[in-house]
DNA sequence: TTAAACCCTCTGGTAAGGGGAAGGTAAAGG
DNA sequence: CCTTTACCTTCCCCTTACCAGAGGGTTTAA
């Protein structure tokens, strides 16, 4: 299969798909003649599962532990857990700080009148001597 | 005032100090001879407020605008308050995203026994043929 | 046969700096 | 006054996960 139907199958773009053969995630056949790749159904199987993982937030270095431990006949599901349970709370500090910032730029927007006179309490508080704050 | 003290004094480092000239964002005083920057107060209250609104998670575009916002006398408030509603905003998409994604783990994590058996809803549901799942 | 629609590699770019090398300068101690 | 140490400078490469486009070869359909 040619590059531009593997990545339709896997719902990547073929810049993206041509970029993982080069970092060596999934790297098809390729015909000496022309150079160009061929893939097979367990190529886009590969490239199907990296796309999910990385919908999942997984990073390209996470994708290719999974992908090991996809292959991996033998593997256990308790390391795919701890990687996944992991995962979920990176993305829980995530939001909980961006909760905090959206809270502190309300407060800050609450406060403003947004009308045409210059003074602007959300400059004002960008420009406090305090960096914590 | 020295870089390392302007950067003390902003909460930000001396690498980012320096990247902050090269970009034109805040450019002090440079002697001729040595080359040494030399920070004035009101450099520092730029550094300051674009730290600040870096925390606030605005990007550099975003602080060279806020930036002439705040040097403006005869700014409007309306305009700042626009921006900051639009972030507001953009934090609020990324919470949705942020919170589907962790559902959608969560619920994969507790199919997963997580335990030695080879067999894991987890990779299943990364292989699964539908790139929307 | 020829033109469109593919494919390839290679270079350079993105955001926002971080790391470290090579070399000049300033401040403090003896 | 001299030396050591701590700073400062520029320069270049590294990071993530690709995207854009140039220049050129190949395949396919009319």
């Amino acid at each position: 299969m040619n590059i531009s139907k593997a990545a339709t199958q896997a719902g990547l773009t073929v810049k993206t798909v041509r970029y993982y053969d080069t970092i060596g995630i999934v790297c098809p056949y390729q015909n000496p003649q022309t150079g160009y790749r061929d893939y097979s159904e367990r190529d886009i199987a590969k490239l199907q599962f990296v796309g999910s993982a990385r919908r999942f937030n997984f990073s390209i270095k996470e994708c290719r532990d999974l992908l090991s431990l996809y292959e991996d006949e033998n593997r256990s599901s308790e390391t795919v857990k701890a990687l996944t349970m992991q995962k979920i709370s990176d993305i829980e500090d995530k939001l909980a700080e961006l909760t905090r910032l959206r809270d502190k730029l309300e407060h800050l927007a609450s406060t403003c009148h947004g009308d045409s006179r210059p003074d602007c309490p959300i400059l004002d508080a960008f420009s406090a001597n305090n960096p914590s704050s």
